[in-house]
DNA sequence: ATCTAAACGAGACGGTACGTCAAGTCTTTCC
DNA sequence: GGAAAGACTTGACGTACCGTCTCGTTTAGAT
């Protein structure tokens, strides 16, 4: 019944068809987009990119290895650098809540969690995923330390640690609306818990 | 044709039969602790309990409702009160690591939140829940706020959030585990950055 | 909970309630003919007579046994007695398609017989009911040797099976609203066939 | 998890498996030799033939639809030609009340008619089949009137309409090991009362 | 007049089957 | 020869009924 596939798309020959690729990653943002984890399937994605189950699980070996691509192709989220720890870490969250809220990423994201807490594949993606995503924040706390904002022997991964979980849990409770004002308070705390003793 | 039911149980009559929800929940728990959320369905928990499937959704309209029972009939974590603060949620985080750690707890509350990613009747569970931990832990801050070890105009809820939150990353991220040190020194930023100016 | 019971019933006591028994009698009856065979349960007649099942199953063992009283409720059909046998059973013919065609009979009877095919009981009550009618278009039949008008030597009941059997085919093929003529034509061939040879 | 599938069978490949479809098929049959037709469900079929159901409802939409194709696949009953048309025509519903008697054919047909008393489309493929069998028998009794033992003016439809019908009853009411003679004796009637009037 | 037993409505129970959706694997077809 | 896509098995979904059993109430008939 192939007569009526993948109208649009040319090749479904031996070389791996880029289209069917993009096509797949669309569909699945799409679906995400519009129905939500709960409507996200393989076949769902299959049906809208017009493409056969088997295709996607060629390039990706599981839904998780499929919704981890599509987030990576998100856009990233700013960090901005404005020589104050402080400032920077509340506007890095404030940036990140926003982007979250406006677009699929939020959606995504929470779906890759979600995904992680019963599929090993997805699990370990998420952990390689945040390793990575620490050491970005960490970099925001070593310039700090450097300018004298934080005290040295301060461990910067335990402070990413704890910017990156508050941001999960709004996240995952669906308080991406959160106060600016509360936001700023939060990163206070901590700021102040790092910082040199006089 | 009952004539193989639940052999062991007595009555089956008008009223709800009490050791049928146990035996329900009780299989819940086992299905839980044994097969880990990938593994939990309702016909799974049906089998274990040898209960019909109808007799689950009676009572419990969705997989997250039965979760969410499930979760509520688990033993609570014990806070301390230690008189200081930093030990008080230091040591409360150890407790509740380890007791996530070693019984179905933890795999019941990860099942819980990823489940609230795609229903909206465990979303609003899971914010039932969250409201009444984050005011236990809140106490905790209160107290020691009137020992004057914690700043008069700091807001308790977003401190609670914030160990909340670094419970939540590590239950969900698989680190249950964390080095003692590592836990203690989380907590000491915070408890730091909320102490009275001096 | 009886206190919302069966509003307009008085008597729920010791003795048989003769109005719930019509109660679910008349149930039946209207879901055979709003819902035909297909929607037939037992739960929908007991939702339609507020009644409870065990009431129904008390006193009708099977869904057969409560069919074959309804269809025993049911008005019977009209035989003629012309004085001429091809007549009579043309007439009988006609008015028992009527019968079948223009009320819930038909469906009922339909109904029967398709339970019988994997219900015993429906069976047997199937064949006692029949053994009953053939005897009556036997005596028809009886009446014609009398006059003269079939030989001495012709087996009633074969007679009153072929009648029968037409019958029974029509309504189990849908094919009620025969013509007139065509019943005729089926009957002279019969008839013909049972004259005495002259 | 497809590692415990139905083993014996090789391909599970893009084209339809012929060796699942026959599989079915047989199992179909076997479910209603062994079961009749009250065991006969989707499910007890997908579990003899080791087939999942969504197989089955992909090649037939229906219980009904799976009956008539294994009601197809039953070899026909032999119709004599002995060049008289009483013998033929008991010789063909000797025949035929064997066969239903000793082949799940019997059993099956019992079954196509009672599912066509609920199922519109098993009544519509029954109605489809009969007129094909009333032109089968409709022929013998052409070529007795080319023979000159029928009335050049009776309907052979309608003849054939009366021996169908005493057959189905026999069948419905479970009556197949009828007499010999009692079969020759409802044929004879019928032949007399087609036969030239002299 | 009181007690008892039967019948009632209601509905929970363990089950079976329904028809559907999705997951992930295998195989054929086509470039 | 390798990518695409369809057919496959498996298993879970949530629903409808099955026939049995228990509940608490009501009432007729026996004591």
């Amino acid at each position: 019944m192939g007569e009526a596939a993948a109208r649009g798309r040319k090749s479904i020959g031996a070389k791996r068809n880029p289209e069917s690729a993009d096509a797949i990653i669309e569909a699945a943002e799409g679906v995400l987009r519009e129905a939500g984890y709960a409507g996200f399937s393989i076949e769902a994605v299959a049906r809208r990119a017009r493409a056969g189950k088997p295709t996607i699980y060629r390039w990706w070996p599981s839904k998780a290895a499929l919704l981890i691509e599509v987030y990576q192709r998100q856009k990233r989220v700013e960090t901005p650098d404005t020589g104050n720890i402080e400032d920077d870490l509340a506007g890095f969250l404030k940036n990140l809540f926003a982007h979250w809220r406006d677009t699929p990423s939020g959606n995504i994201f929470r779906s890759l969690i979600a995904e992680a807490q019963s599929d090993g594949t997805a699990a370990a993606a998420l952990a390689e995923y945040s390793k990575g995503r620490r050491g970005h924040t960490g970099r925001m706390i070593e310039r700090a330390k450097a300018r004298g904002e934080v005290a040295a022997d301060v461990d910067a991964g335990i402070v990413a640690d704890l910017i990156a979980s508050y941001a999960w849990r709004h996240l995952l409770t669906d308080r991406l609306d959160e106060d600016d004002a509360m936001i700023r308070a939060a990163v206070r705390y901590v700021v102040r818990g790092i910082a040199p003793t006089p």
